[in-house]
Formats: structure tokens, C-alpha cells, sequence
RNA sequence: CUGCCCGUAGCUCAAUUGGAUAGAGCACCAGCCUUCUAAGCUGGGGGUUACAGGUUCGAUCCCUGUCGGGCAGGCCA
């Protein structure tokens, strides 16, 4: 792990810290080191010294100059400078830069990994969409975000879980059975005007066919006795349509379970599907309904009781998360008995550190900011740490088609799904565009971009270095494995140095990408790898006479060949050998 | 009205979380294929980082205020 050549961060780091406790023994100075964005400045940039110059009271050139001479002696080390206000630009030398084609080739798929997670049980939680009806553009997102950021984080050395959180209860999925059943009862000729804030979508009628074609009218019921004594569709259309549901529980009664279970698990099927097709996987279904049949909410919102920080009120439960910053109390327990979504997620939560989670993460839509108060808040009030919850917000994305806004109305039926996208776009394209931004950053989708088979298209600029690099190696026709032993002295072109610069900075890209839960990093560093393999391809031949300069080069390419096809699995996305 | 996020090249966005001369792509201009994939490469112009202060060796980044945009503020989820 502390070998010199592959991790010279850390060992740098090292000598520096050695050379500090020399110069100003007991300093808690944090050993800083950097790439610089040019090569006038070396490979290394440290700014110990402008640091430690403060509380020295001395100039900080003088005291580069002195940690440089009281510096361990390293044979990475080519030459030190000291520049600009005081920092100092370590120069490594080229034969250890050169050897990391041969390294990345030994490490293959391994290469990148930096430990920093310990293997630390982290759980993600994504998407987590109601299964009321098809996942669209923005649930696309979260998806494309969770799934890239948990590899990342596997990648970096987490214990991942991969988690949805099911909303198998409630009132939204009692809109959906209802809606389900009045389509039904349509095609048993019993009529009852359908709702507008009823689910409108043509699944919803596909269902109803589905049950009817299975059970004949087995589930008809008169629809008069539903509308009887209604209240008003245009004047009060959600008293209306909690009367319909009333109704429509008392009418089925146990038949109404199958109803709502078929619903259920249709759409929640058709999600997981869609997912799946886009290359979005999760460990843990975990359903909503099971923390009420357990009688986790309950034993929650006691554990809240118990600390005081639950008091009743016009007949409800409230918890006082003003206490925790938050602007307002919360019911727990509305008036009528039933616990409101926030009392099932509090149980939900505190659930997720009785798992034994060391972090968890909530991947949420930006609107739910507003939400995070009084999460934390009733996390610590059950005893758990709030700062071991971070909740990762993502922005909307917006769908351009020719320049202009496309349609995301979420009136039925108007909005874009995310199957829809797929097949325009691919998934390929959609994987990469959702986390070329960063996530609490609006996105605007350029549609045609996406589409477009040309170098505009990150995506195919990048894949089209991995196929570039496959078919050399095809035409070279021998084993990758015989390439470990090429030699690496021979790589000198300043593409190549620049190449070699690039790979080494994957290990510290996929660090920072977990660390601050950005996998748009990985995104940007592949595209400037590419561009580097590019600039490579165009200014050397490999294929050339001269066979140990050929396997050199060829060890080059296949080690970024390697890495690309490492950085894309990341983010879910094919690396095609031919294109 | 209150809270959170955002404001960087004509457009879409980065910037190693406080580092050195703020970088890419698109668009515009000028070039490069008899050679391993031109879905590629090279060069050029383009900026008071919304604005005004403050903190320090040093600010796109941190603090305050102003302007502009987005999102929230249910016994909905």
C-alpha cells in the first residue's frame, strides 16, 4: 500500500511530516500536499511552510528552505523548489512516473482503491419513489446519482448497502388501488365519474384490465352505493376521494387488500424493471407497511415520549422538533389516529442505525430540503447521532429538445419517463449526462446532444478511447499479461509523461469522489483522460518497429484502457470495444 | 414575509473545498488523414468569478449586505 511509486501522496506526506516535527516539534499543522495545474511547479505542491510561517513569525520562504533541508532523502524525489510566496514544488523523478503502466496493469480492475472507507457500513438510499405510476426524468436522476455514488463508495472501500425505501402505505397508494378499481368497474359497466386528482395514467386502465381479465367481476360492486352521500367532486374533491376509498374498503373489504396488493406490486415490478434495464441495482427493498405491522412507529414515537419531546395537542401527537431547529412542530398522530408519513419516517430512521449503519445517506429530491430539520431532529431526539445521517440533495433536470424547455408538467400522462428517455437517448448517454453535473446543481439534459453520434457527446468521446485502445491491441494480437514486464524507460514522449500524469491521479479522483459525495468527478476525469489518449494516439504510432518501445507504448494504452473501463463501471456506463 | 440552494467566457458547466497565470466542451476563425478507428488532433480570440465591503501571506471558495434566479414553508408524500 505505502509502496513509494504508487502512492506517493502519502509517502511525501511522510517525509514532510517527519521534516515538521524537526523544524516545530508538537505542531498540529495539517501536511497539505497538491497537483499543481502546472508543470512549471512540479508534481507535488506543499504549503507547509506559509502555514507554519504565521506562527513562526518568520518568512515563509526562509522556512521552506529550512523543512527542505531537514527533509528525508527519497529516491522518488528528483529535485525541490521553492516558489511563489513559499511553497514547495517537489519534482518526482521519471522513472518512477513511468513505472505505473506496469503497476496498473498488475493491479487491473484493483487500481484506484485508496482504503479510505475501512470497510465502514455506509447505506445509500435513492429513488425511493412512490410506486404510483412510471418513473420519470427526475427519479432518472437520483437514480443515475445513487447508483454511481454508491460504486464510488464500494470502490473506496465502503460495506454498501443499497437501499429503496417502499411507500407501500398510505394515502397515495389508496389513490392508486381506488383508481385501479373504478377503471375496473368501468369495464363491469358500472360507472362512477373518475376523479381528476384520481391517477389518470394508461397503466392505471392496463391494471383493471389485468384483474379483470384474471377475475371476471368478481370485484364489482354497484356504483351507486359508492357515490351515496359523496361529497362534492368540484367543491371538496379530496374530502370526495377519501370518501370513494372509505367506500371502497367497506364495499371490498378483504377483497380490497388484493386490489391494492395487485397495484402494488405491479407498479413496484414495472420500477424495478426500469431500473434494472438502466443498470440500477439494490440490495434492500425495504417496505413502509412493515414498519406499521411491526409496530416500529409505535415503539418510535414512544422512545421519543420517553425523552419528552412528544406532547398532545387538538387531539394529535406533535413532536416538538422546534427544540432541534426546526421552524415548526410535527404531528406524529393526526387527530383521526392514523400516524402521518413523518411519524413512519422517524421510525424508518432510527431503524436504519439499529442496523448497524456507521452512515447513512438519503438521496432526496431538492424540494424535500425543508425536510432535514426535523429528520435530524428527531433522530437525536431518539438518542442517534444526526450528523452520521447526510442527506444529499439533487436538483431537477430539465429535458431540452431543439433548444427549448420539453414538456414536464406532472398533469398525467405529460410528463417524460424515464423508460422514454432510455429509448431516445440510451442508457449509456443518460447514465453519464445525470452525473456530469453536480448533483445540487440545476441540469439542464440536452436531448439532441445526447442523441448525437459525434465528438460533441462526452459519452462516445470517451468510450471511443476505450474502443481505440481495444482495437490496437487487437491488431497487436498478444497477451496484455506479457506488457507488466515491458520497460518503462522508454515511454518519454511528452504525451506519454502527460498520459502517465493523468493515471495517477485516479487513485486521489475516486478519493475525493467519495469523500464529498461527487461523482461528477469521475466524469470530468475520464473525459480529460480521454482527451490525453487522444492527444497520445494522434502524436505517437505504437505499432512500431522498434519492440521494446512498442510494448511499452502498448503498456501504456492498456493501462488506460484499464482505467477507463474502471472509471465508466463507476458511473454505469459501457466500455464498447468497438465502435 | 421567512428559511435553504444557486449566480464563473456568447451558451452549458469545472476548478483538487483557502493556493500560484480561473479551466473544458459547444459556438466562431485557421490548419492536420496514403500510416494502429477523423466519433480524433493542433493553434487562435473570448473573464472586474452578479455587485459592494470584510477576514489574511493569498478569496470563485469563508463572513455581512444588496440585486437576480430556483425550491420549500400541510394533521400531503
Amino acid at each position: 500500500m505505502s509502496t513509494p511509486y504508487l502512492d506517493p501522496k502519502t509517502h511525501l506526506s511522510d517525509l514532510f511530516g517527519q521534516a515538521l516535527a524537526q523544524i516545530a516539534p508538537g505542531s498540529a499543522c495539517a501536511i497539505e500536499l497538491e497537483r499543481p495545474k502546472q508543470a512549471t511547479h512540479g508534481d507535488w505542491a506543499c504549503n507547509l511552510a506559509m502555514q507554519l510561517a504565521k506562527g513562526l513569525k518568520r518568512n515563509p520562504r526562509e522556512v521552506a528552505a529550512e523543512l527542505i533541508a531537514v527533509l528525508p532523502n527519497s529516491d522518488l524525489i528528483d529535485r525541490i523548489e521553492i516558489a511563489g510566496p513559499g511553497f514547495i514544488n517537489v519534482f518526482i523523478k521519471p522513472i518512477a512516473k513511468q513505472r505505473l503502466a506496469g503497476h496498473i496493469l498488475k493491479l487491473g480492475a484493483e487500481y484506484g482503491r485508496t482504503g479510505l472507507g475501512r470497510n465502514e457500513k455506509v447505506q445509500v438510499e435513492f429513488v425511493s419513489a412512490n410506486p404510483t405510476g412510471p418513473l420519470h426524468v427526475g427519479h432518472g436522476r437520483g437514480a443515475a446519482f445513487g447508483a454511481s455514488l454508491a460504486n464510488v463508495l464500494a470502490f473506496a472501500g465502503y460495506d454498501v448497502q443499497r437501499e429503496y425505501y417502499v411507500n407501500d402505505a398510505g394515502r397515495q397508494m389508496d389513490i392508486l388501488a381506488l383508481s385501479t378499481w373504478l377503471r375496473y368497474l368501468e369495464l363491469c359497466a358500472e360507472f362512477v365519474p373518475f376523479p381528476d386528482n384520481a391517477y389518470q395514467g394508461g397503466y392505471v386502465k392496463l391494471m383493471a384490465e389485468g384483474i379483470f381479465a384474471l377475475h371476471g367481476e368478481r370485484y364489482k360492486r354497484p356504483a351507486a352505493e359508492l357515490l351515496a352521500g359523496a361529497p362534492d367532486r368540484g367543491e371538496a374533491p379530496e374530502e370526495h376521494l377519501d370518501h370513494l376509498i372509505a367506500c371502497a374498503k367497506q364495499l371490498l373489504g378483504d377483497d380490497y387488500a388484493y386490489i391494492h396488493n395487485y397495484a402494488l406490486t405491479e407498479q413496484l415490478g414495472d420500477c424495478r424493471n426500469d431500473l434494472t434495464e438502466f443498470g440500477v441495482h439494490f440490495d434492500n427493498w425495504f417496505s413502509e407497511k412493515s414498519l406499521h405491522e411491526a409496530g416500529l412507529i409505535d415503539r418510535a414515537v414512544e422512545r421519543l415520549q420517553q425523552n419528552g419531546h412528544i406532547y398532545q395537542q387538538d387531539g394529535a401527537l406533535w413532536f416538538r422538533s422546534t427544540e432541534f431547529g426546526d421552524e415548526k412542530d410535527r404531528v406524529v398522530r393526526r387527530e383521526n389516529g392514523a400516524w402521518t408519513y413523518f411519524a413512519a419516517d422517524i421510525a424508518y430512521h432510527l431503524n436504519k442505525f439499529e442496523r448497524g449503519f456507521a452512515r447513512v445517506i438519503d438521496v432526496w429530491g431538492a424540494d424535500h430540503h425543508g425536510y432535514i430539520p426535523r429528520v435530524k431532529g428527531a433522530l437525536k431526539a431518539g438518542g442517534a447521532d444526526p450528523d452520521r445521517l447526510i442527506v444529499a440533495l439533487v436538483q431537477f433536470a430539465v429535458l431540452y429538445r431543439n433548444g427549448q424547455k420539453a414538456s414536464m408538467s406532472t398533469r398525467a400522462g405529460e410528463y417524460v419517463t424515464l423508460r422514454e428517455l432510455r429509448a431516445e437517448v440510451g442508457n449509456d448517454a443518460a447514465r453519464f449526462f445525470y452525473v456530469l453535473r453536480k448533483s445540487e446543481q440545476h441540469l439542464d439534459f440536452d436531448l439532441d446532444l445526447a442523441k448525437s453520434q459525434s465528438s460533441d457527446n462526452p459519452v462516445y468521446y470517451i468510450q471511443y478511447a476505450h474502443a481505440r485502445i481495444a482495437s490496437v491491441l487487437n491488431g497487436w494480437g498478444g497477451a496484455v499479461a506479457d506488457l507488466m514486464e515491458a520497460d518503462p524507460a522508454r515511454l518519454e514522449h511528452p504525451s506519454e509523461l502527460a498520459l502517465l500524469g493523468r493515471l495517477a491521479e485516479f487513485p486521489q479522483i475516486c478519493d475525493a469522489a467519495a469523500r464529498e459525495l461527487a461523482p461528477h468527478l469521475i466524469a470530468y476525469y475520464l473525459k480529460d483522460l480521454a482527451a490525453d489518449l487522444h492527444g497520445y494516439y494522434v502524436s505517437c504510432q505504437f505499432l512500431v518497429e522498434d519492440e521494446a518501445l512498442k510494448l511499452a507504448r502498448l503498456a501504456l494504452i492498456a493501462a488506460t484502457r484499464q482505467v477507463l473501463a474502471s472509471g465508466l463501471a463507476l458511473l454505469g456506463v459501457s466500455a464498447p470495444d468497438k465502435m
